[in-house]
This record gives structure tokens, C-alpha cells and sequence, in this order.
DNA sequence: GGGGTCATGTAATAGGTTACATGATTCT
DNA sequence: AGAATCATGTAACCTATTACATGACCCC
């Protein structure tokens, strides 16, 4: 899949956007990155970075540039982007932005299987999602309003924005799913609930199922 | 984060929720995995799966009930899921549907950088993302159909649906970011194209840029 | 001046993916 | 009967995450 690029780590695309402004050592990459929150987009830990520029750096995307020493503190590698490094840069971009990617998500996980779970259960568990649901998008919101209050482009805010509505849907989709299993008229939950006790029952007596 | 639960990997809970059902040997869940269309759900793939039955096994969740040998194939290895197995999985699946978890979707890292792009390149983008997500809307909608059709209860068809939920959003969400990069009146485009600029812009002659 | 946290990096471990291997079955 | 695909599993490799180290700075 990924297996195409050089580098397949997400991490080393924010790693070159920052170089094609400007060379940087890891440490400053690692907490320009965390002061412009682009650690809520993309997964991000300290050990990685280091491991994900030390690949760049074996795929000529970036060089090293020079190695300065303040102190007794540790040596501290510069790393400049090469002409490599920005074509990757762009031709990677473009490929994320036009070409969505199959994923999965946990709740899809989740979903595929809350068939196991008891309905009631399940309706407890999915009105409980939807308090944590309504935490993320309080937070995400005020990030972008506190973010816009200090001057900063809504350009840069996008994902945010994507994160605000991507939410909203889950809980609609959700409340919906509710009401589904709960109508007391056409809800699924007498029907789950036989499903349910099939599936739980240990099947101890009689012969096994048939393969189909 | 999952490092609390023994077995972290998800295709881990669907091996569970399938042996809850009836023992199996790791080809059959393979199988079963597949057929059932989990895959579109959970990521799969075969060796992934004899490594999570054996992480599953060290972790008590299943046992190992017997071993067959049909002709000289080599020995199946049928596994059974262990009491500790059935509370992990209930354990488990009422975590993921009550907890949202943050994630890292591709889409939402590119959107984060997106301003590496020039404004009417990331325009094409997004507009060629938005013919690959009519196609997997579409096909998402032709799966839950050709289902519905063929019986399935739509309690197995959650996850589809939530996926088409998602789709719409996002492509709602794109056709709206592209108008506003694009009105003439008020559109992002202009004060894009400068910050672009800026950032592309080498800073070739002249002394290097002065650190923070 | 001793205890925390910052700065900076390396090494060990664990997890997952790809590739390999081989007998059986089916198709032509 | 040879080719392709299925059935079944193991091993090697790569990637990522955690843990470890250590000097400098800051606070009381």
C-alpha cells in the first residue's frame, strides 16, 4: 500500500513541509511540530521522529547540513530539505488529497462487531459515546475559536473544522442508531436480543453446525 | 494508550467474537474473516493472524483444544475462546463503542498541511477527490443493498451505513472548502497563493534566517 | 545546592507485514 | 499431466514505541 514511497510514515510529510521553510535539528522539528499542534493530525512521538528523519535522510529527501554544539550539551544535526525532499512533498500531498485511502476507524471496528454485546448493553455504551462525542467537539471548537481569536488564518485550521463535522455526523449517526434498537414499535431489540442468546449459547448439545 | 489490554490489535476482537461462536482453526477465521466481509472493517491479513491467535493464546483468551491432520496437509491447530476471552471481549467491545479514541486519518494529516500546496493545485485536488468518494459511497451503498437483499439483517450492515454517513460529510465538507478557496468575492485564494509564496520561496541570497 | 524539568539523543523491545515454503485440489 | 489456485503455516524483516541516559537550566 504505503510500500510505494520511500517513507511511508506520515510523520516525515510534516517533517518536510517544515524543512521547505527552513533547516532544522530533530529537537526543533519535535517541538515546532507540538507548538503548532500538528501533533492532533498526525500521530506523533518523540523516538519516531528521530527514526523517520534518519529514513528521509537514507531516501535523499533531506542532508545533513551541519553539526553544531552549544555547551556540553548533545551534538545537534542540522537537516535541510533537498529538491528530492519537495517533489516528495508535493507529489505525496496531492496523492492524499485526491485520492481517498481505505481506513478503520475504531468505531467501524466497533460497529462491525456490537452485534456480541447485549442491546441494552450496547444502547448504555452508545449514549455514553455520545457524551464523549460532544467532550472532543466542545474542545475541537474552542481550539479553532481561541486560534482565530489570536489572528491565526482559518487556512490553517481546516482539519479542525473537518475533525467539527466528522464528529457531528458520528452523533447523529448515533442518536439515530438509538432510536433504531429502542423504537418500541419496529426496534431491532427483541429481534438482537434472540440473535444475541443464540450467539452466546455454548452450543453443547447436539451436533456441531454445518459448514455452510 | 492500548498498551492495558494484552492483546492490542483488533483483529484480536474479531478472532474473539468468532470463537465465541465456535472453536476454529486459524485458516477457518481466515476464511470466516473474509467471507463475512469483516475485512472491510478490521484490518486483515494472514500472517497478522496467526500472530494475534498466538498473542490471544499467551494471554489465556483462548486454548488450544485439539489438533487434526487431514491427508499430509500440514497439522491444524483448532482454538477454543476461554472464559477470561469471553469477558475480554465484552470488556473490550464496550470500551471502543463508549470511548472515543483520537485518530489520525489520512485525510485530516493532509488537510493539516495542505497549505504546502498551491491553492489551485490542492482546488484540482480536492475536486478528484471528490469522484473517488462518489465511487466509494457508491460502493458501500451497493454492498448494503446486495445484502439487504440477500436477507442479511440490517443489524450486520451498521458499520456500512455509518461509512456512508462519513462520505457524505467529507464530500459535503470538500465541495464547501472548494467554493470557499475559490469565491471571487471573499475566496482564500490571493492571501493563499502569497503565504505559498512565501514558504516556497528560498531565501537563497542573504544571510540565513535568524532562529526564533 | 538538590530536585525537577528541559534538551537531546540512542538502544532495546515488541509488533506487524512481506516473503517464503509446500502439499492438495481443480481446471484444461 | 502441467498450471493455477487453495490450504496452511513459518520465518525474516522492517517499523514503531518504550525505555534508558545524561548534561544543562531553573526554582526554592
Amino acid at each position: 500500500m504505503a510500500a510505494r514511497r520511500k517513507v511511508g510514515n506520515l510523520l516525515g510529510l510534516a517533517v518536510l513541509a517544515y524543512l521547505s521553510r527552513a533547516p532544522m535539528h530533530p529537537y526543533e522539528l519535535s517541538r515546532t511540530l507540538r507548538d503548532y499542534g500538528d501533533d492532533r493530525s498526525i500521530k506523533f512521538n518523540h523516538g519516531s521522529l528521530y527514526m523517520v528523519v534518519q529514513q528521509l535522510a537514507k531516501a535523499g529527501f533531506v542532508t545533513e547540513l551541519e553539526t553544531t554544539r552549544e555547551g556540553q550539551r548533545p551534538e545537534r544535526t542540522v537537516y535541510a530539505i533537498t529538491d528530492g525532499g519537495r517533489a516528495e512533498l508535493h507529489d505525496w500531498l496531492r496523492e492524499l488529497v485526491s485520492e481517498p485511502e481505505h481506513e478503520y476507524p475504531n468505531f467501524v471496528s466497533a460497529l462491525s462487531l456490537i452485534a456480541a454485546l447485549h442491546p441494552d448493553d450496547a444502547v448504555e455504551r452508545l449514549r455514553s459515546r455520545l457524551t464523549g462525542l460532544a467532550a472532543r467537539r466542545a474542545e475541537a471548537q474552542k481550539l479553532i475559536d481561541d486560534s482565530l481569536a489570536e489572528g491565526v488564518p482559518e487556512l490553517f485550521l481546516i482539519e479542525e473544522e473537518f475533525r467539527v463535522a466528522q464528529l457531528d455526523t458520528e452523533a447523529a449517526f448515533v442518536e439515530r442508531l438509538i432510536t433504531r434498537i429502542t423504537d418500541p414499535v419496529a426496534g431491532w431489540g427483541p429481534g438482537w436480543a434472540q440473535v444475541h442468546a443464540a450467539m452466546t449459547a455454548q452450543a453443547p448439545p447436539g451436533p456441531a453446525e454445518p459448514q455452510a
